[in-house]
DNA sequence: GTACGTCGCGACGCAACCGTAGCGTCGCTG
DNA sequence: CAGCGACGCTACGGTTGCGTCGCGACGTAC
């Protein structure tokens, strides 16, 4: 239940949902700044102009405060339209995802979080269930229109059809962090297409 | 200069070396357990079993140890020997990649200060330095080599290549950390011989 | 209009880590 | 063989964050 609903519910002077919106946006920026490991509860307060209780008022932990925010984030769903064709498809994906990436906050958080995934089993659930299920927008909307089309065979290996698909974007973007040339995604997308065309 | 050379050379009562390597050691667990960001000098001293002025004898600061080691460590060099084609490079690259990044220490330090390198420029510096350099070595060794076998254009983007090779494994071992199928790499390095022998 | 419940806020004791100073010891130097 | 320099170790004050408690304020219900 969100704090605007039991407000609208109950009536009573419950959680001021402006706070509760600052602490959010607080979280966010406090964990791009000094990523998971360093952050701390009075931090956040005090990017938010806040006192500490009011976070321990809505969160019980540090834990529980990023799985709920982060995860509402990363919730979000992805709708890939059809181009006609897999490298236009391609194509847009990938200019989706470097939109995504280029975002100054979440081009420190996610590679954060993903990396503290492997420490924290918690954080990985959370992490890899929205991974999963974005990979799957993904390879239905992409792969699966591309094998209706005859474009690629349907034997297709899914696996590497992902990984082959996400990987190398990220990896320029989030780990590299070199800047993209104008035609370097239609490129990329036009080599994706390639290995995936080929059986 | 090491402080090995440094005891030879003097022959004075200098820093012990076992004192040395098990603090490098300790340094390496321990950023593998907590990550850079929670990293505390007390934490390594107390995992190697030494006092804590044994580290400030040493290195100035947590940022100086970490680069002193982390970059010893990084800046081994690759030697890719030549199969005789494309695929076979990449499939002998990629199993080489995967094997480091399966090592326990490598897969959680690896993703972690890549990620701390988006807010740290020295640790940012270091590492894409180190980057560089290991996929120069792929280029030259790999991308060349198919150039002159004339199984690629030579007007490959060397740019988008490197993403090629690299992003997939990376991506699958280090972010989504999910199991290899044993014809996983196999079929991964015929995927993107086929993305790079596309114009 | 009054009483009650929940709010945000400042203050508190506790624990961890930082970086440094003083101590006794060991081994090279002359 | 005497002296000295660098060693590792224990101990210390200062800082930061944790999680909690009691206070006054505010709005709702009756």
């Amino acid at each position: 239940m969100t704090t605007e609903s039991r407000r609208a519910l109950a009536g009573a002077a419950l959680l001021r949902g402006e706070i509760t919106t600052a602490l959010r946006r607080a979280l966010l920026e406090e964990l791009a700044a000094v990523g998971y490991g360093r952050l701390s509860i009075e931090a956040v307060a005090r990017r938010a102009g806040v006192a500490k209780t009011a976070v321990y008022r809505r969160w019980t932990s540090k834990l529980e405060m990023v799985l709920e925010v982060v995860s509402e984030v990363a919730g979000q769903r992805l709708a890939v339209p059809d181009t006609g064709s897999l490298g236009g498809d391609l194509e847009l994906v990938l200019q989706i995802m470097a939109h995504t990436l280029r975002h100054p906050l979440a081009s420190q958080i996610i590679p954060d979080l993903l990396s503290e995934a492997g420490r924290d089993p918690q954080i990985a659930q959370t992490l890899h269930q929205a991974l999963r299920d974005a990979q799957k927008d993904v390879g239905v909307q992409l792969v699966d229109r591309a094998v209706a089309r005859g474009e690629v065979p349907p034997g297709t290996d899914l696996d590497v059809a992902l990984d082959l698909v996400v990987g190398p974007l990220y990896w320029r973007l989030a780990v590299v962090r070199q800047p993209l040339s104008p035609d370097y995604i239609p490129r990329l997308a036009a080599a994706t297409a390639a290995a995936l065309e080929k059986p």
